[in-house]
DNA sequence: AAACTAGTCAACCGCTAGTCA
DNA sequence: GTGACTAGCGGTTGACTAGTT
């Protein structure tokens, strides 16, 4: 297939830093006639540039909900756990981080983060101790491999490791069903410094696709004291902001029917604010209370796992 | 003061996926 | 089914700046 290159030299376009009179010219343009048709837009807006320059440039710089600065430090923290669930997937992590852009993200990651991380001595790859990494490492992580790097003192290490515990027998149970973007959500709260490693339970082609029932635009993290933070996501609207009573308006399911108090607690903790999930699982559970099933530990569900990454294979 | 080096980040490049005629 | 086109993505480049020698 030939394609018509985008950017013509030929045709006298500019390249390199944009000129006020240039932003203003797109802006204004943009304005009165709204994004996309950019192929044809620099002729109509009277700009010697192509229409991909034009686009990045509105998307990265001009446009009006770009938020600018400094990263904060939950910012920080989210790019952090996304980026260990979604790696390099820019645009992924910035989905997450409203107003902030890939590129921008990107960057910052490269210049501030991975360095941070690589002086505290974790691999920037594979968000492990880079000591953890000399060791013999099986080729695939099974889904029980936690890793926990805390350094809020040995409460919030235990709180931590109980709720990754808790959070591996959801990632167990729901693995296949449960989307990853819901799953990031609540992996992404697991604690400061925390990295839940489940390979096994990413449902990479749900992340992909555009049906999803849930949008991984939450921002929710647990600050070092423990309390959880939450940028304006989608779940803000939810009704249990301070405390886990999720009751179904239609159905009447009081959530913490199917929890032990243990594990209500740490859900309460890790995942406050997402009413969506809390639907979810309380779905499942239901289901899984309806079947009278009883639930395994996690270190007997291997043969599940292996048909899990045979699913996603 | 000049030359050099390292860090930062906006912009570019090459590619892929999706859409439409 | 094919090709043209658009939009979006991740990696890379290079201009600029600040710090160091």
């Amino acid at each position: 297939m030939v394609r018509t290159p985008c950017c013509r030299a030929e045709l006298g376009l500019k390249k390199g830093a944009w000129t006020p009179e240039e932003d203003q010219k797109l802006t204004s343009y943009v304005n009165r006639h709204g994004e996309g048709g950019w192929r044809t837009l620099p002729e109509k807006a009277g700009l010697k540039r192509c229409g991909k320059s034009c686009r990045l440039r509105w998307a990265n710089y001009l446009r009006p909900d770009i938020k600018r600065g400094e990263f904060t430090e939950d910012e920080e923290r989210s790019i952090i756990s996304l980026h260990a669930l979604h790696g390099n997937k820019w645009a992924a992590i910035a989905r997450g981080l409203p107003g902030r852009t890939d590129n921008e993200i990107k960057n910052y990651w490269n210049t501030h983060i991975k360095k941070r991380l690589i002086k505290k001595g974790v691999d920037p790859l594979t968000h492990k101790s880079i000591s953890a990494n000399l060791q013999d490492i099986p080729e695939k992580q099974d889904i029980n491999q936690t890793i926990i790097m805390s350094d809020d003192g040995p409460d919030h290490s235990a709180k931590v490791k109980k709720s990754a515990r808790f959070l591996n027998r959801v990632a167990n149970r729901f693995g296949k069903r449960i989307n990853q973007s819901v799953l990031s959500e609540i992996i992404g709260s697991g604690g400061t410094h925390t990295t839940i490693t489940t390979s096994a339970t990413v449902d990479s082609e749900s992340d992909k696709s555009a049906s999803s029932s849930f949008a991984p635009t939450s921002n929710l993290l647990m600050t070092a004291n423990g309390n959880a933070t939450s940028s304006p996501s989608a779940f803000s609207e939810s009704s249990i902001n301070d405390r886990l009573m999720y009751w179904d308006k239609e159905d009447n399911i009081e959530f913490s029917t199917f929890l032990n108090d243990e594990d209500f607690m740490v859900l309460e903790e890790s995942c406050a604010e997402n009413n969506e999930f809390m639907k979810e699982l309380t779905r499942f559970l239901q289901e899984d209370e309806t079947d009278n099933k009883e639930m395994m530990p996690v270190n007997e569900h291997q043969d599940s796992f292996e048909d899990i990454d045979n699913y996603f294979a």
